[in-house]
DNA sequence: AGCACGCCGACT
DNA sequence: GTCGGCGTGCTC
C-alpha cells in the first residue's frame, strides 16, 4: 500500500506562524515521510530546506499550493518527538515554527539555495545591443560555463545582480537554474605510512636506506615510523607524528618522493577520540550513596530532583552512578552544563569514565562537526550526551535522563536570538515526553527549583560536606569606607587585601582576584567639565580599551581612537574613570612587581585558545594572580588557590533586577568555592561598602536557606516569580514617538485585564537607545492562579490589533516569556 | 524573516 | 535624468 496522501505541511525557517502546505508530486508520494528535509520553492524566487511536518489530503482552498522541489533524505533526520517539542516551544516562547526550527537544526542541513545562470544558446548567436556590464557578465559565463547570482555580483561589483540577469533574461539570453548545494564536507585528515613494498622487501629496504646516508633525519624518521606501526595498529597522523618525533612537512613530502613512505586522506570523525583509558567509577562515600538512593526513590515516584550539594561535594560522582544505570537499561542520558563549564574537568571526567559513549556538543563545535553529532544521536550511538542548551535539540531515540548541572546558571536562558527559551525548563519538558528522569544540580539552587522543591512538586536531595573533607573556606568582608577613613586603601586595594595576598604567596600558594565587569567599565571623562564621550549609537558611555587605546560600544561594536580633548569643552585634560579588570591589573602589578599576573575577561580572551593557555599557565602555576570577571567563577578548578579577592560585592548588590540578591549571593559562594578545594581550608576577602548587608552575611555563613527565606518573602510580596510567571516585551523603534506611542497603545489594550499590580510600563530601560533604535519595555506578571496560555492569546490578540494599524507595524516588538 | 515592488531625495 | 533610501505587502 503507497502512501495515499497528496499534501504535505513543511516547516520552513521563517518567523512566520504556522507551517506552510505543499502539494507532493505523484512521484515522491510512496517516499516521503514525516521528519524528512525537503526543498521547496518560497516566493517568487527562493528555495527552503523544510522539515516535512506532517501529511494530509486536505487541498487549501484560499490559495494555490506549489510543488515540493526534491526530498532530500531518504529516512527522516528530525523525530516526531522533536516535531512536538518544537511545538511546544513555539507556543510556550510565542515564536513561530520556524524560529524555533532555525535554533533547533544545524545549519549545515538547511541547504544554501544557489541561483546558478546558464547560457540558452551560444555566445556568437546574441545579436541584442547589450550594456557594459551586460558583456562582462556574458564574457564571464562563457569562460565559465555557470554561474551563481553571488558570483556574478561580485563581477559587476554590486550588491545585487538581479538587475542585470534579470534583463539578460528578458532578452532570452541566459536561463536560471535553482540548484542546491550541501555545505557539508567531512574533514579529512592526512596519515602516513611505510610504504608497503619496502616491507615485503628487504633488499629494496636496505637499498633505500644506504640511499639515505646523508639525510639523517631522514633515516630516522623512517625508522621511528617503523616502530610507531609496530607498536599500534592505528593509522599515522602526520601532525601527530611529526609533534612526537620532530622533523617537517616538507621532509615527510621528499620521502614520499623516494617512495620510502605514502602519503593519504582518511576522512576522520570530527568529534575528537577519547585518549584516556577508561576508569572505573569511585566508591561513594555515606552521604553520596545516601543521597543516591533517595534519588532512586524520587525517580521511582517519576519526580524530578534537585540535589543541593556544596561544592566539591561530590556531585558528579553521583551522576556517573545514575549514567551507568540508564546504561544498563540501555537508555541514554542528556547531560547539560552551562556553556562555560563544557571546557572544564566535570567534561573529562565523565569522558574519562564512559569513553567513546560520550557525545559533546557546544557552540564553540563547528556546523560540520553539529552534523556529525547530529547523525550520531539519531543512529543511537551515545550512551551520554554532554552539552551546552542547544543539545536539548539533538534528535535523541530513547531518552532515559536529563542532567541539569549548575542549574541556577543564567547562561541556560537563550537572550539572543529567538526563542528566548530556558533549558532548564525546556530540559523538563523534552525529559517528560520521553518519560525521563530528570536531575537538576546545583550548589546555590536557583530559587524557582527551590521553591518547587519546598511545595513537594520537585524531590530534595542534599549533600551538606565537601567530599574531601577540607572545611568550606573562611569567608571575611572587609569594610571599604573604614579602610578609606583609615587611609588604607591603594587603589582599590585595601591593605587586608594586599596582606592576605603576600601571606598567600609566603605559603607557596596563587591568589584570585575576582572583579564584577558590569557597571565597571572604565570611561574617559573630561577633568573640568565631567563629560564622557557616549557612542553615537547608543545611549550608553564608550569603554576604554586601553591596550588597544581606543574607545568602544558593548552594544553596537562602534568604536573609535581616544580622543585628545573633551568634545564639549575642548579641555585637554582627561582622565580615565571607572575599576575594570585592566586597572585592577595595573594596580596590583604595581604593588607585586615581581610577581606574574594574567587577566582573565572576555576581552583579554579574544584571542584563539588564549582562554585554555590561561588556564593552562595558571595550573602549572606560572602566574602568581589571575584577575578576572564571572568567567573566573565558573567551571574551574584549580588546586593551589590560597586566596580569593573580591574587589567590590556593592555592584553586584545593587543592579536594578529583581534577581541580583539571588544572583549576588550565587555568585560569590561560587567565587569563593575556588579557594582551598584540595587540601588545606582557602581563605576568602570580600571588599564591600555595605559589610551589614543581609546578603553578604548570609555569604560569609554559607547560608543558602536563610538567603532564599528573604529572597522568597521578598518576591512574594513584591510579585515575582516563582510565584508567578512574568512576561516581557521590548518595542523598538527608530523614532522616540513611535516606541512611545506603540508600547502606551498596547498597554491600554491590555489595561482591562490586569490591575496595576500585575501590568507594569511603558518605561524606558537603563539603556534607553541601542543601534539607533529607542527602547520601551512592559512588563506583565501573571496573576497566581491564572492561566498564562490565556495572558498569552491576550497579548497576542493585542498585538495583531495593532497591526491592524498601518503606521504600527513598523515598532518591532519582541516578547519575552519568563525574562531572566 | 526575506524579498520585490514602489515612491521620493542626492548624485553620476 | 538614474541609484538606492526604506515603507509596504506577501509568502503555502
Amino acid at each position: 500500500m503507497t502512501n495515499p496522501f497528496k499534501f504535505a505541511e513543511i516547516i520552513l525557517p521563517l518567523a512566520l506562524p504556522g507551517t506552510f502546505t505543499y502539494e507532493i508530486s505523484p512521484v515522491d508520494v510512496p517516499y516521503l515521510k514525516v521528519g524528512q528535509r525537503v526543498s521547496v520553492p518560497f516566493g517568487s524566487n527562493k528555495l527552503y530546506t523544510g522539515i516535512v511536518h506532517s501529511l494530509h489530503n486536505q487541498k487549501p482552498e484560499l490559495y494555490k499550493t506549489k510543488m515540493i522541489d526534491t526530498i532530500l533524505d531518504t529516512e527522516p533526520l528530525v523525530t516526531k518527538i522533536q516535531i512536538k517539542f518544537w511545538e511546544w516551544m513555539a507556543n510556550y516562547y510565542l515564536c513561530s515554527l520556524g524560529d524555533v526550527y532555525r535554533n533547533a537544526f544545524p545549519t549545515a542541513l538547511k541547504w544554501e539555495s544557489e541561483t546558478f545562470v546558464k547560457f540558452i544558446g551560444t555566445i556568437e548567436q546574441i545579436q541584442e545591443h547589450l550594456a557594459e556590464e551586460e558583456w562582462m557578465v556574458v564574457n564571464a559565463i562563457n569562460q565559465k560555463g555557470i554561474l551563481s547570482v553571488s558570483e556574478i555580483a561580485k563581477i559587476v561589483e554590486r550588491k545585487s545582480a538581479i538587475p542585470v540577469i534579470k534583463s539578460l533574461w528578458e532578452k532570452g539570453i541566459i536561463h536560471l537554474d535553482e540548484v542546491l548545494k550541501e555545505k557539508y564536507t567531512p574533514k579529512v585528515e592526512r596519515f602516513v605510512r611505510v610504504n608497503p613494498e619496502l616491507k615485503s622487501n628487504e633488499k629494496l629496504f636496505n637499498e633505500s636506506l644506504h640511499k639515505l646516508k646523508n639525510a639523517t633525519k631522514q633515516r630516522e624518521t623512517i625508522l621511528q615510523l617503523i616502530v610507531e606501526e609496530a607498536q599500534s595498529s592505528k593509522p599515522i597522523k602526520i601532525s601527530q607524528f611529526l609533534k612526537k618525533y620532530g622533523g617537517t612537512h616538507s621532509m615527510i613530502n621528499s620521502m614520499e618522493e623516494k617512495g620510502l613512505v605514502q602519503i593519504y586522506d582518511l576522512e576522520i570523525s570530527r568529534i575528537e577520540e577519547v585518549k584516556n583509558d577508561i576508569i572505573d567509577s569511585e566508591e561513594l562515600n555515606l552521604e553520596q550513596y545516601k543521597a543516591q538512593k533517595l534519588i532512586e526513590e524520587y525517580f521511582e515516584e517519576s519526580k524530578t530532583v534537585l540535589l543541593h550539594g556544596v561544592t566539591s561535594s561530590g556531585k558528579t560522582e553521583i551522576y556517573i552512578k545514575l549514567i551507568e544505570q540508564k546504561i544498563e537499561e540501555d537508555k541514554t542520558t542528556l547531560f547539560l552544563l552551562p556553556e562555560i563549564s563544557i571546557t572544564s574537568q566535570m567534561v573529562q571526567r565523565i569522558r574519562k569514565h564512559f569513553g567513546d559513549k560520550v557525545g559533546i556538543y557546544h557552540s564553540k563545535f563547528n556546523q560540520n562537526e553539529r552534523v556529525e553529532l547530529w547523525n550520531n544521536t539519531l543512529n543511537d550511538e551515545y550512551k551520554i550526551v554532554i552539552g551546552a542548551r542547544s543539545a536539548l535539540f539533538l534528535p535523541f531515540q530513547n531518552l532515559g535522563l536529563v542532567i541539569v548541572d549548575e542549574e541556577h546558571e543564567s547562561a541556560y536562558k537563550q537572550s539572543d536570538t529567538k526563542p528566548f527559551f530556558h533549558a532548564r525548563d525546556m530540559a523538563l519538558v523534552l525529559g517528560s515526553m520521553f518519560q525521563a528522569n530528570i536531575i537538576l544540580g546545583s550548589a546555590t539552587p536557583s530559587l524557582e527549583s527551590y521553591h518547587n522543591a519546598q511545595i513537594g512538586k520537585y524531590g530534595y536531595v542534599q549533600l551538606t560536606k565537601r567530599f574531601t573533607d577540607v572545611e568550606l573556606p573562611k569567608i571575611e568582608l572587609i569594610d571599604l569606607k573604614r579602610s578609606i577613613r583609615n587611609k588604607e586603601m591603594v587603589g582599590d586595594v585595601s591593605r587586608t587585601l594586599e596582606e592576605a595576598i603576600r601571606d598567600t604567596f609566603k605559603e607557596g600558594k596563587q591568589v584570585l582576584i575576582f572583579q564584577n565587569r558590569r557597571g565597571f567599565a572604565p570611561v574617559v571623562e573630561c577633568m573640568s567639565c565631567g563629560h564622557s564621550p557616549y557612542c553615537p549609537n547608543c545611549d550608553v558611555p564608550l569603554t576604554f580599551h586601553k591596550f588597544s587605546n581606543r574607545l568602544k560600544c558593548h552594544y553596537c561594536g562602534h568604536s573609535q581612537g581616544r580622543p585628545t580633548k573633551c568634545s564639549n569643552c575642548q579641555s585637554l585634560e582627561l582622565t580615565t574613570k571607572g575599576i575594570g579588570t585592566e586597572q585592577i591589573e595595573i594596580q596590583l602589578q604595581s604593588l607585586f612587581p615581581d610577581k606574574k599576573i594574567a587577566r582573565m575577561d572576555v576581552d583579554a580572551m579574544r584571542k584563539k585558545h588564549a582562554y585554555e593557555k590561561t588556564i593552562e599557565a595558571f595550573e602549572q602555576q606560572e602566574i602568581d594572580i589571575l584577575v578576572g570577571t564571572q568567567m573566573v567563577a565558573k567551571g574551574l578548578d584549580f588546586s593551589n588557590i590560597g586566596l580569593v579577592g573580591v574587589i567590590r560585592a556593592d555592584s553586584l548588590l545593587n543592579f536594578p533586577d529583581f534577581r541580583a540578591h539571588e544572583k549576588a549571593f550565587q555568585l560569590l559562594t561560587q567565587v569563593a568555592g575556588r579557594a582551598g578545594r584540595r587540601k588545606e581550608q582557602g581563605k576568602v576577602l570580600i571588599q564591600t561598602f555595605n559589610p551589614d548587608h543581609e546578603v553578604l552575611q548570609n555569604v560569609t555563613r554559607y547560608d543558602y536557606e536563610k538567603t532564599a527565606k528573604d529572597i522568597l518573602y521578598e518576591r512574594k510580596s513584591f510579585l515575582y516569580p516563582p510565584y508567578l510567571r512574568l512576561v516581557q516585551l521590548t518595542f523598538r523603534h527608530a523614532k522616540v514617538e513611535k516606541v512611545d506611542k506603540v508600547s502606551t497603545e498596547f498597554v491600554r489594550l491590555l489595561k482591562p485585564m490586569f490591575d496595576e499590580k500585575h501590568l507594569l510600563g511603558p518605561i524606558e530601560p537603563s539603556i534607553g537607545r541601542i543601534r539607533n533604535l529607542y527602547i520601551r519595555q512592559v512588563l506583565i506578571k501573571i496573576p497566581e492562579g491564572a492561566s498564562a496560555a490565556k495572558v498569552k492569546e491576550w497579548i497576542q490578540k493585542s498585538i495583531e490589533s495593532l497591526h491592524t494599524i498601518q503606521a504600527f507595524r513598523s515598532v518591532r516588538i519582541e516578547i519575552d516569556v519568563d525574562p531572566s
